[in-house]
DNA sequence: AAAACGTGGAG
DNA sequence: TCTCCAAGTTT
């Protein structure tokens, strides 16, 4: 789409206005501003997307504590690595970061690359966050476009090419490029962001105390609620699943989840998917039906003979971005030396210093086991 | 291009 | 309860 571009003097004096905001308004306590080294910069641009400011402090602290360097990422094991991720979701991120670790010190000799163009071939980096560290790092004077930055732009130059589209991010960028500052590069960015988590979020905003408001095309005309133009996403699909805790003696059968999909690699209680597990779809099971089911299973695929008992009849639910999970607990408390055909047997103590997804912590306390 | 990938907070 | 949002990337 065509946007009323700005002429180099409405630019300068939008640069200066930002700046001048940021310098005495910006967030500067945020922690990885203290010191914009590229690991530090790098780490907290991951941790940060998707992720609230808020949420991500002291996951930050730690894991600057924990892995100091990006040798000491590079080497570490995964557990350890979930372990100090636990709970900010999103896992992959940590994973691909241990091999940009593995990158930087194997194909770059432990030097940052200093480009966006460069940062984009490291594991995790896309444009947004290779923008960032570039900006911020290294004042390479490229836009990093993020959730903010398409709000702000979108209602300052009035753009209506839908945010949702991945088409729609280079129009941004480039639009971006334009207006950054060259000098600032990297405060440019992140004052952009402040703006838009301060005076132009989602709803409600406000521009009337907005320090860009003068350049606000959308405020200045009342179609500010227009922007951004974003398609719905779709509503998360429901899924069912039963639990099933197995306790013998002290310990609790334990199971590695699959490389891929949904909370890869975690350990948890045996998760089954209900929908999968009965093959008809058109028959409603029922809770008797899916114990005896699950009796089988457990049999077949463990070599456990037990007799379960559903805990709650509730299930418990759990709501992530594309699935809501409806989660049904059976139990069974035996005494068996039987060896295992798959998983394992941990004590409480022992499974937990493995990473906990949410759902397995609300397993814990549907049972009453802490 | 569209879907997958976690969690917590706000209204 | 439900919807949308929060410093996106990968496949």
């Amino acid at each position: 789409m065509m946007i009323d571009m700005w002429s180099d003097e409405k630019i300068h004096e939008f640069r200066e206005t930002l700046l001048s905001w940021y310098d005495a308004d910006g967030r500067a306590t945020l922690p990885w501003r203290q010191d914009t080294s590229p690991y530090r910069v790098w780490v907290s641009e991951i941790m940060l997307q998707q992720t609230q400011v808020n949420t991500v402090i002291p996951y930050f602290e730690r894991f600057m504590t924990r892995f100091p360097t990006v040798q000491s990422l590079a080497e570490a094991p995964e557990a350890d690595l979930l372990k100090v991720w636990e709970g900010l979701g999103y896992y992959s991120r940590v994973r691909n970061m241990q091999k940009a670790a593995q990158q930087v010190v194997g194909d770059f000799q432990g030097e940052w690359p200093k480009t966006m163009k460069e940062l984009q071939t490291l594991k995790g980096i896309g444009p947004y966050t290779a923008a960032a560290i570039a900006s911020i790092a290294f004042k390479e004077p490229v836009a990093a476009i993020d959730g903010n930055a398409f709000r702000v732009f979108s209602r300052l130059f009035k753009i209506d090419s839908d945010i949702a589209q991945p088409a729609t991010r280079k129009e941004f960028f480039e639009l971006g490029n334009k207006i950054i500052d060259p000098v600032r590069p990297g405060d440019f960015n992140q004052a952009i962001m402040d703006l838009g988590s301060s005076f132009m979020t989602a709803k409600n905003y406000d521009s009337e105390n907005s320090p860009v408001k003068a350049f606000n095309a959308a405020y200045l005309d009342g179609t500010e609620s227009y922007y951004p133009v974003k398609s719905k996403a779709k509503k998360a699909k429901r899924v069912n699943y039963a639990a099933i805790l197995v306790q013998n003696d002290d310990d609790y059968l334990w199971e590695k989840r699959p490389e891929d999909g949904m909370l890869a690699n975690f350990w948890t209680v045996p998760l089954v998917n209900i929908d999968e597990f009965i093959d008809d779809a058109d028959v409603q099971w029922t809770d008797d039906e899916i114990k005896i089911a699950l009796e089988g299973y457990l049999l077949k695929n463990y070599g456990i003979s037990a007799s379960l008992s559903m805990v709650e009849i509730k299930p418990i639910t759990h709501v992530y971005t594309h699935q809501k999970w409806y989660v049904s607990v059976f139990s069974a408390v035996i005494s068996s030396d039987t060896p295992l055909k798959q998983g394992n047997w941990r004590d409480f103590e022992t499974l937990m210093q493995d990473p906990q997804p949410k759902i397995q912590e609300k397993i814990w306390k549907a049972m009453q086991i802490k």
